[in-house]
DNA sequence: CCGTCTGTACTGACTAGACAATGCCGATGT
DNA sequence: ACATCGGCATTGTCTAGTCAGTACAGACGG
């Protein structure tokens, strides 16, 4: 029964790529069904396992997802902007960008959030980046937001907890006017922001908490305030599911040479 | 999805959970070779499927890599940064070398870069973002760069045929300069430009010109530069793996309120 | 001392089954 | 008319093997 040796791709890529190309060019349309597993067993006459593999691969390169025991289904994508500059400055600036911006805006969604708030030791990567000793503690605000009801992304701000103890920023409430305004009157305003942007799959508690399904990759995008001093006074990480989430910067002002 | 398994965790599940355990707390160092399969198909006393399965699930998170015939090693992470705002920055005084072998080759690595230069109907996503019209040409500068001979990240500019054509931007050779200066030479000088990020699961194509392991994400990192007059005239399709890039942007100058 | 050859220990690919869990839908009963 | 109950289709999990391909190391010959 051995396939002979057919160039040296596996059988299973063969019919994942099969698929793949089916995909690509919309003989599968989003959010309906694949043929089912035993459909590809007959058709391409091998296995179930073979099969499964091919479909495995997909489901993990996130183009399909598999709803048991209904079948496999074309995954539709429908990110989001995530804008972090907007955070400092409410409003985009230019044309280019509203034009833009109009084209996946989360108008009629329903928006929600859950707060918690709670002291912790900060993790080390944290702690770096407040410059904490060990052993200090800092307050942090952890928020999951939600857009009609569907989890869509994590939102944890830490604090040194010298420098929030006792103001509003420990009650795990909505701060209308913003966290940020609460640190600046208390003599803390940041005047400039370092953001680290990386790129990985998820952990299991990261799948929990944001309900991801497989082959979903996530951004980890950690943002560093300081103030004029240069002190650091927040850091919050954000993880923003890839498949929910454009992230967009504006830049302008450029005068510089600089290279392409 | 997650609310869904109450104690009944699959057996595979079990054992990629274990096995993710000891590579968290150091048990497995990176880089060091994990039991082998029959080694583990003996200990937890099952089949070679179901190691199987739990070692697929941990290579396509990303944590390990199969080495055949060698065996499964943890995998080492060690990002470089990405600065995309750096570009516009002023050039060094390096002539003959580009921002980024700058960036890098201080770090003790061995820059290459591949260029090809060809003239193409862009794909949907840059047209639409170029203002093309259908059939309108544009010319794509593609580069694959290097360390160490390591393929890093892929960097495929694309401007409008109309006003490259018979400039320095068509050979596929260096710019000491930055193509940038070369459009700014013909009335075409960048101020502004627009940063688009998104994260999703590589392409095969990409994953043949990275040469990708299983469980790498990408950055697809977008940017299209804009002259004074909203005119956009370079869109530059970075593709960037996830385990060997940090994407960093700075922020200053912030005054506005803001939310949080 | 150096190259070559071969065996071994692995993973990769595939087969051919079994049983479990669960949405869905139609039949059945009230 | 409506709720309830099964059966069915389909994926999820797991077993128990076979054969292929290959990096590595050790034996062997010149």
């Amino acid at each position: 029964m051995a396939v002979s040796r057919q160039g040296r791709t596996p059988v299973w890529a063969k019919i994942a790529e099969d698929l793949r190309s089916k995909i690509a060019e919309g003989a599968y349309q989003p959010d309906t069904r694949l043929p089912t597993e035993a459909d590809l067993t007959a058709q391409y006459g091998v296995a179930r396992a073979t099969v499964r593999q091919a479909l495995t691969a997909l489901v993990n390169d996130g183009l399909i997802v598999p709803r048991a025991p209904r079948g496999y289904f074309v995954r539709l994508r429908q990110p989001l902007f995530y804008r972090p500059q907007q955070e400092f400055r409410p409003q985009p600036q230019t044309p280019e960008m509203d034009r833009f911006m109009a084209d996946h805006s989360a108008e009629g969604r329903e928006p929600r959030q859950t707060i918690d708030v709670s002291i912790v030791e900060p993790p080390a990567d944290v702690k770096k980046r407040l410059r904490l000793a060990d052993g200090e503690m800092a307050a942090v605000r952890r928020r999951i937001r939600y857009l009609d009801g569907e989890p869509f992304h994590t939102n944890d701000s830490y604090y040194p907890l010298s420098i929030v103890q006792d103001t509003e920023i420990m009650r795990p409430l909505d701060i209308a006017r913003g966290a940020n305004e609460v640190l600046a009157e208390s003599g803390h305003r940041q005047v400039r922001a370092l953001d680290e942007i990386y790129v990985r799959m998820p952990t299991p508690d990261e799948i929990q908490r944001l309900d991801l399904g497989p082959g979903t990759p996530v951004a980890c995008h950690i943002c560093t305030g300081l103030c004029e001093d240069g002190t650091p006074v927040r850091v919050v990480v954000n993880i923003l599911p890839g498949d929910r989430h454009v992230i967009v910067y504006e830049r302008g002002g450029m005068r510089g040479a600089g290279n392409e």
